[in-house]
DNA sequence: CGCTGTCTTGAGAGTCCTCAACCGTGGTGG
DNA sequence: CCACCACGGTTGAGGACTCTCAAGACAGCG
């Protein structure tokens, strides 16, 4: 429906982040939470980490998956495509969030960076072996993989029953949780990716921005920059009292 | 948007089915696979087998998950609602499917018999307890995992970005891959489960199935009984030319 | 400073939804 | 035995939300 875009916002990247995993910034909340602080060591020496720039692809749907990655800053688009032109964008993932997991031989998606991307790149084979040594790392694995489901369940929800104002508001409370932002959000991805993500068209993503501004939900800094003035009634459209 | 509702088509019910691991009918795809031939006996002292009539929930959204499910015979209905009684059809399971997966403590969606249905149940803790014995079984789990949000990536491209005779077409095609359907195809669910799986209201799936009557590609046997006329043309139209 | 890509805004159209009536089938009970 | 009821499915008319097509505004960059 929309072509692929990206920009240069480059406050997703932390590329001075050190990179070693005794002192990983998503350390704690990521695959290697599960490795013993002492063992960190075995974890490093298998994991090359790769910076991606904004725009490019990590991987494409089809390609052999033989790595498995973990985002340490920036954020991931992942999508499908029909032969058609029209895309679908199942996620973006974020500092801690991890992907590549197919455990068919390709991946069933094509992810691209957003911004600036830092990850660390996990051979399969390697992963493999170590989990001999490490079972917790399997069953953190294992885990990670239920959430991504939960939010897949949930996202079908808002893709399938949601009206458009219903998608951006939820779209707007999960990239806040996401960024720990209070007040104001920071949108590193294009109207082009929003509506790809929601079902919807780029023109509809932007009136829908203008009719949150004008119902005083929120307020438009820039385009990517989103001020909530009224969290509550936001939350209220955006789970529509769910549940 | 719809009520749960539920019929009382058996077809899918196979209760003659012996309830011992050994020769269960699932042996070889579901989970169970992975336990050597030899050790099927502690997996069947674990294992208990429930039945469900059809229109009965398993669990419900929130209950705390203490059991995970393997599907024996019969279709189960996943599903996820909004306060307003909108409801989002998120997945339908059949024999193999396994079901419970949630390693939060709650189940993120409620499951229901569609038809009548033949469980077997495990407790968690008492998997995980297996687990240390058999590596392969908990590979095997994160195995299905995958799949699993394969296909719901798969849905989010379904729901998000096609019409509803493309969504009806997927469905009939993912249905008849399910079930195994040559020619003809059974639908167990009714046209209320179809439009919340599908994102659609049961008007419009009642007019898009007389519009692929129309088109020549399926013809009405019973309202739940489709045969395919132009298998090709379906697919077509189902994948939209995917990829 | 003009270019390119993104975002916004407008007008009209279309797909799908809402509301409503009707049909068919299966179960129930008088 | 058959009328009745309940539920699921179909069909029709009108409306609404979102899309399509189009043009203009804005911002970053060479």
């Amino acid at each position: 429906m929309t072509t692929p875009g990206h920009n240069d916002n480059t406050d997703w990247l932390r590329l001075d982040r050190p990179i070693q995993c005794q002192t990983c910034g998503v350390r704690t909340t990521s695959l290697c939470a599960a490795m013993p602080e002492s063992d960190l060591g075995r974890l490093h020496a298998i994991v090359s980490h790769t910076n991606f720039a904004a725009g490019r692809a990590i991987f494409y749907e089809g390609d052999s998956a033989l790595n498995l990655y973990n985002v340490t800053a920036g954020v991931v688009r992942l999508s499908k495509l029909l032969a058609d032109g029209r895309r679908q964008v199942t996620g973006f993932l974020f500092a801690g969030d991890f992907l590549g997991l197919a455990f068919e031989d390709q991946y069933s998606y094509t992810a691209e960076a957003v911004s600036d991307v830092q990850l660390c790149r996990f051979r399969r084979n390697d992963l493999t072996t170590l989990f001999d040594d490490y079972r917790d790392l399997e069953r953190r694995l294992l885990t990670m993989a239920s959430h991504e489901l939960a939010t897949a369940q949930e996202q079908m929800l808002v893709l399938g029953r949601k009206t458009a104002a219903e998608k951006l508001a939820s779209f707007l409370a999960m990239v806040g949780a996401r960024t720990h932002a209070e007040e104001t959000i920071q949108l590193p991805m294009t109207r082009a990716d929003i509506a790809d993500y929601l079902g919807l068209t780029v023109e509809t993503v932007s009136r829908t921005f203008a009719k949150l501004v004008q119902m005083g939900l929120i307020r438009l800094q820039t385009a990517q920059t989103i001020v909530v003035r009224d969290a509550d009634r936001l939350a209220e459209l955006a789970d529509a009292g769910e549940g």
